[in-house]
DNA sequence: CAGTTATGTGAGTGATCACTATCTTAGAGT
DNA sequence: ACTCTAAGATAGTGATCACTCACATAACTG
């Protein structure tokens, strides 16, 4: 077979996002390299000359997507402060859970860095960098900034076990802050997402 | 090699205990089944004899984790209510990780729904009946009770990532607040919680 | 003691895993 | 046209995986 030539950085590229889904779906154990390199249209043997090991992907992609969630409360924080910009970035990770793997990477990360200290130093290293990001932003205490990831851990775990597709009454108030806090928003902010609907209350069902 | 015999309910606790460390310490899908069986001190075809199927015998162990949960909130909120009750539980959950294994079953039970409906449920299953548990004995709304959760999936994630080996100010931050509580109870007796800070008063917005 | 049942293992099964050795060829530079 | 580099595949490695089959024996029961 003969396929079309791309740049090894393109080609990286592709492998992180058909990384994402695949190591976000199924985790790092559970996760095979055939799965990722064929999602990613390439050979398994041509991913391994790319990231040398499973682990090392892992870690890119793992990477990749905490360098979103950066780059999503950076922009989501901009020309504010605090408490105003600690709901921003929060409606804002509520946003990025409206795709189904980028933050599964992210929990899955957490949990593989019990069996390994590679994997648990470069969730740590998230950690302090989504910390002082916070706080700076925020100029919050820390126990207000506890509690700011103690609801996005809450939230991707409760998007983890599909808790929204649990028809009861002591279900769905788990989510009724989040409507809450959305259509305060929706209806008064400055910036453009006045009028643009949530894509989050789509996904209720 | 002939064995000491045992009686097969007494054969599936030494699992059920072995299972524990095994998946608390390398998840589900991360953790063979030869893993356990060495630690149970069996064979691992009878292993299979037990339990049927690895996805079983980990629903299995995750329910005995979540049973284990459950007998702490009770027992450390008997004769308590409201505030005091809630601070009790979070105290007891505190003490629960003091096992490096148990409620790493619990989390990686989490992160394993994802990739599979039988186990999603079952974590729903406990969710609900946590839910319901801390709900009635303390009498907290909602969102009340959504901070105490969240609080406790953000104690799973850092022990998960070693937060603690990690000797930064703001590392040690997140911390401040749970050896306060410690403090505090330590201090006095049963009704010590009176002065303790509600875990939940730091709300997000 | 004979028969049955439950406890347990040794020796495999095919599938899949992460990873490698080797080869081919497209395309850029001269 | 020739060379060199980098993109990419085919075919395979040994290890490990979840799980099974056949068999052994301890212990209970009549």
């Amino acid at each position: 077979m003969v396929p079309i030539r791309q740049s090894a950085n393109v080609r990286r590229q592709s492998v992180l996002t058909a990384a994402i889904v695949e190591f976000g779906r199924s985790g790092y154990a559970g996760t095979s390299t055939e799965a990722i390199a064929t999602r990613a249209g390439i050979s398994q043997p041509y991913l391994f000359r790319l990231f040398g090991t499973k682990k090392d992907l892992f870690i890119a992609t793992y990477g990749i997507v905490c360098a979103r969630i950066e780059e999503a409360f950076v922009a989501a924080a901009v020309g504010l402060e605090g408490d105003a910009a600690m709901t921003a970035m929060g409606l804002a990770y509520l946003e990025l859970l409206q795709d189904p793997d980028l933050l599964q990477v992210q929990l899955h990360g957490f949990v593989a860095a019990a069996a390994d200290p590679d994997i648990a130093s470069a969730c740590q290293d998230t950690f302090r960098r989504l910390w002082q990001l916070v706080s700076t932003a925020t100029g919050a205490e820390p126990d207000t900034l506890r509690e700011f990831f103690a609801q996005g851990m809450l939230c991707s775990v409760m998007a983890a076990i599909d808790l929204r597709a649990v028809n009861e009454p002591w279900a769905q108030s788990f989510f009724a802050g989040e409507e809450e806090a959305k259509q305060m928003t929706t209806g008064s902010t400055d910036d453009g997402s006045a009028g643009v609907r949530t894509q989050a209350d789509a996904g209720v069902a």
